[in-house]
DNA sequence: ACTTGATCGTTCGAATTCTAAGCAAGTAAA
DNA sequence: TTTACTTGCTTAGAATTCGAACGATCAAGT
């Protein structure tokens, strides 16, 4: 029910609006360092991340393109080109014989862990240095709940059921 | 000087991935809405947004690439699109020969202003509903004083002054 | 078994994006 | 003024991205 729609006050609005800012500003600067000391685009990062910190070192396309927001097809391209470099290795899962696991090759932990550090510097800088006293306690808290809120809301578009919606 | 470099503690890191997941989670959701509601692109409805809140109505492109975090060419690209669907007009300046002033038509205004409660709206259900208490305050606060450091501070790739640097 | 429907991943084509190169116009120094 | 450099924007081509269509596999229900 949440409330009769009454729009954003002024404060939320420049919340909305420093958070979007923030976030493209961080990407584009870790992007850069990314390309220039690993040779990977921030999504690659993410994936190889992701793929470090799972158990076994490997997840299904799925599980993996919806940790890190990326659509099915888009991974299948990008695993195409770490699959090349030899940072990952692809293999049709023994359950279920659909799925295809993805693991990182060592040669990809490599690279993660060479690349972390200077990362990891960067977002220090540029993130949570201007932060003081209780900050960052209030952003991980808040972030954490709205990200919980965000995984729970479907997306509005939540489908059609079956075919014979949609009059127009 | 901003501390030798001890990487993030875990709450940093939580913070952090928080923060992309979370501007990530929110662009798709209300790009969904706009090109549902508008036949817009998120980047689409930022420029004209922006032009919408400029004195006149009107921005350098340059400014407005600045503005909206957007390489030049791409500008140019959606510049060109919005153009031909009448929203936007181009010009050049009259003081500076080289510049394009960009301005929202009357056209533009009223899609904006059909499309912006129902974003407005999704924002509010999805950022701000699950906050409380002092949440807002804390974050606006936090995301501007980071957004002013961002802004002040340089691309480390901060231009190889003339030419002959970048050896290979 | 047999149909129906959902899920998984890839492929295909179109749209978007970036970088590099280029052109035109401004600025500054000689 | 002439030269050199900078700035503003566009163009060209490659790379990335997504959505729709597809083939294959699983899961139920009958």
């Amino acid at each position: 029910m949440s409330d009769p729609s009454p729009g954003l006050n002024s404060e939320q609005l420049g919340a909305y609006f420093a958070l979007m800012e923030v976030s493209s500003l961080l990407q584009y600067a870790v992007d850069e360092h990314l390309r220039a000391d690993g040779d990977l685009s921030y999504v690659q990062f993410q994936i190889l991340a992701r793929l470090v910190d799972a158990p076994e070192g490997r997840l299904r396309m799925t599980d993996l393109a919806d940790g890190v927001v990326y659509s099915r097809s888009g991974l299948t391209y990008q695993a195409g080109l770490l699959e090349k470099r030899g940072l990952i290795t692809r293999a049709p899962s023994p359950d279920d014989e659909r799925s295809v696991m993805v693991t990182v090759t060592d040669a990809g932990r490599d690279l993660i862990a060479h690349v972390l550090p200077g990362h990891v510097e960067r977002v220090r800088q540029l993130l949570f240095d201007p932060m003081k006293g209780r900050d960052l306690a209030t952003l991980s808290g808040v972030l954490g709940r709205v990200r919980e809120h965000m995984r729970a809301t479907p997306p509005r578009s939540a489908k059609p059921r079956a075919g014979r919606n949609r009059a127009e």
